[in-house]
RNA sequence: GGCCCCAUCGUCUAGUGGCCUAGGACGUCGGCCUCUCAAGCCGAAAACAGGGAUUCGAAUUCCCUUGGGGCCA
């Protein structure tokens, strides 16, 4: 049997990440299988169309390195692939089953709907439509009146659900409501379009979130109806934010654009996407897999059962590993729009800035999770910054003076340094410390603060070696001044 | 409320009747390293939801309870 899978997106938005673990599961299982992955679009709920949202979800699948074969932009045998230009398919479909004595046209009104609902509500039972037009005789509901046409859902017995990952799933039919198939504006509802669209597009394997699996049994019906061979059922477990609900806006980051702006490589959340509700079990306790040992050891069988709770927290470590995992010229060039998009270098890059950009990606490197995280790491290098307090420009377990002197000293001896580069600053500076009598963690502190005015930066010397003589010793000079005044002006209160 | 699904450290998970004194990873805590912060290395705390049953033996099989989640309104 070929494989063929889909994501069938309605397109409402950006693509939420608890879906795409679902579309990454289905992706793999292609892949593995060399089977076909489709892309559909269910745009059948006018109410919530929104324009971009194709794009945005081709590109987020894009980015995430995920391929379709057949879908609406790259077209294939079983087009077209967006449900609203497939209306008439749908309204074909459905007076076939009413001809079958599968499905009866209704025209109960609105009203008359709402107030059986309530009666149901009233005694304590479900509320379902009460088969007030299912008994008619055939064409008591003329097809040129507005209605709507039903499923002729069984009275009795159970619709058996067959689930690879959770076996046999029994539903009592007296419990399914019959099912609106096509609505009163000629657009199917969501049970009648995936039926058809998955039968005509050969899907093998509905791959598909939990939440999907009450509404099967309706799905099943259909096929049955039709005589159709239903796929392989596979219901897969929900992604939960950390409180245990179903994963949303609240929760922090959930559209693939936000992980991308954030900085997270798409390798990285693939990774991460792969393994949560999954693992390679045996014994393996292998997490960093490429994308190819993901195609080749996924398995769709030892997806978990119960549902996987997103950890942000290990996201960023995996993210950092992938990050600390490229080399400094490929990360480089993953930092670059990030810096630009933070108006810290111009775009394109100059030659001479590329050089300085480069001296600091090593030093970056296993500080950041994200890529985003370099614009505050390394943000002062670029643009002026605040003169410090002078209160942070004294070293620990020291005097203002003695702090002023260490930098007057470093300064000197960067003043004349060649090459000014972090190779021939350490040791000199090293040096230095010991002559003042200095912890050298002490003098590199007081400099750090007077370049950066910042507590926590990147490693000191390669930060001068990027920041350039002239700036280094612009801003040795004006913290000097900074403590200078200060010193002055406790001695005369003094 | 009805129906359905699920249940191992805080989180992701390994485990499919004896290999379990329940393993790994993230996170947390402590230490080492160290110019800050990281990274790295070492170490620690941390779980089989509860109760029955089956069995010589149960995290692993069955039942009930509890808890969580989803769907329908």
């Amino acid at each position: 049997m070929t494989v063929r899978v889909r994501f069938a997106p309605s397109p409402t938005g950006h693509p939420h990440i608890g879906n795409i673990r679902t579309v990454v599961f289905n992706w793999l299982f292609a892949r593995q299988n060399n089977g076909q992955f489709v892309l559909r679009i269910e745009d059948t709920d006018r109410t919530r169309y929104v324009p971009e949202a194709l794009r945005a979800i081709t590109e987020s699948l894009r980015w995430l390195g995920m391929d379709w074969d057949e879908g609406p932009d790259v077209g294939g045998p079983y087009g077209p692939y967006v449900q609203s230009e497939r209306l008439a398919l749908y309204r074909q479909k459905a007076e076939e089953l009413i001809e079958k004595g599968w499905a009866y046209r209704c025209n109960c009104s609105p009203e008359r709907l709402e107030r059986v609902r309530a009666a149901q509500r009233a005694q304590g039972k479900p509320p379902m439509y009460d088969g007030h037009c299912r008994n008619k005789p055939p064409g008591a509901v003329s097809p040129d009146e507005p209605h709507v046409i039903r499923l002729k859902v069984p009275r009795e017995g159970k619709t058996v659900v067959h689930d690879l990952l959770k076996g046999e799933i029994a539903f009592e039919n007296r419990l399914i409501d019959d099912q609106i198939l096509l609505k009163s504006d000629g657009y199917p509802t969501y049970h009648l379009a995936v039926v058809v669209d998955d039968h005509l597009m050969h899907i093998s394997h509905v791959i598909r979130a939990d939440e999907w699996l009450p509404s099967t049994p309706k799905h099943v019906l259909l096929y049955r109806a039709f005589g159709w061979e239903p796929p392989v059922f596979v219901h897969v477990p929900l992604v939960l934010g950390p409180d245990g609900k179903k994963l949303s806006k609240r929760h922090g980051a959930v559209s693939v654009a936000e992980f991308k702006r954030q900085g997270y490589l798409p390798e990285a959340l693939f990774n991460y996407l792969a393994l949560l509700g999954w693992a390679p079990g045996e014994g393996d306790e292998q997490e960093i897999f490429t994308r190819e040992e993901l195609i080749e050891r996924f398995d769709l069988r030892r997806v978990k059962l119960s549902p996987a709770v997103f950890s942000y927290e290990k996201l960023d470590w995996m993210n950092g590993v992938y990050i600390r995992n490229l080399s400094d010229e490929a990360l480089l060039e993953r930092l670059i729009p990030f810096w630009q998009e933070a108006g810290l270098i111009p775009s394109p890059v100059p030659a001479e800035e590329l050089e300085r950009l480069m001296i600091l990606v090593p030093l970056v490197k296993e500080r950041i999770k994200r890529l985003r995280d370099v614009v505050p790491l390394t943000d002062f290098i670029f643009t002026e910054i605040e003169p410090p307090a002078p209160e942070k420009l004294i070293g620990k377990k020291m005097t203002a003076r003695q702090s002023l002197e260490a930098l007057r000293s470093a300064h000197e001896l960067l003043k004349n340094l060649v090459p000014f580069d972090a190779a021939t600053m350490e040791p000199r500076m090293r040096q230095l410390a010991k002559d003042l009598g200095l912890k050298a963690g002490q003098l590199f502190t007081i400099i750090r603060v007077a370049i950066s005015n910042k507590k926590v930066a990147p490693p000191l010397f390669g930060t001068m070696e990027a920041l350039g003589r002239q700036k280094t010793l612009q801003r040795l000079a004006q913290a000097e001044e900074i403590l200078a005044a200060y010193i002055t002006e406790t001695e005369a209160h003094a």
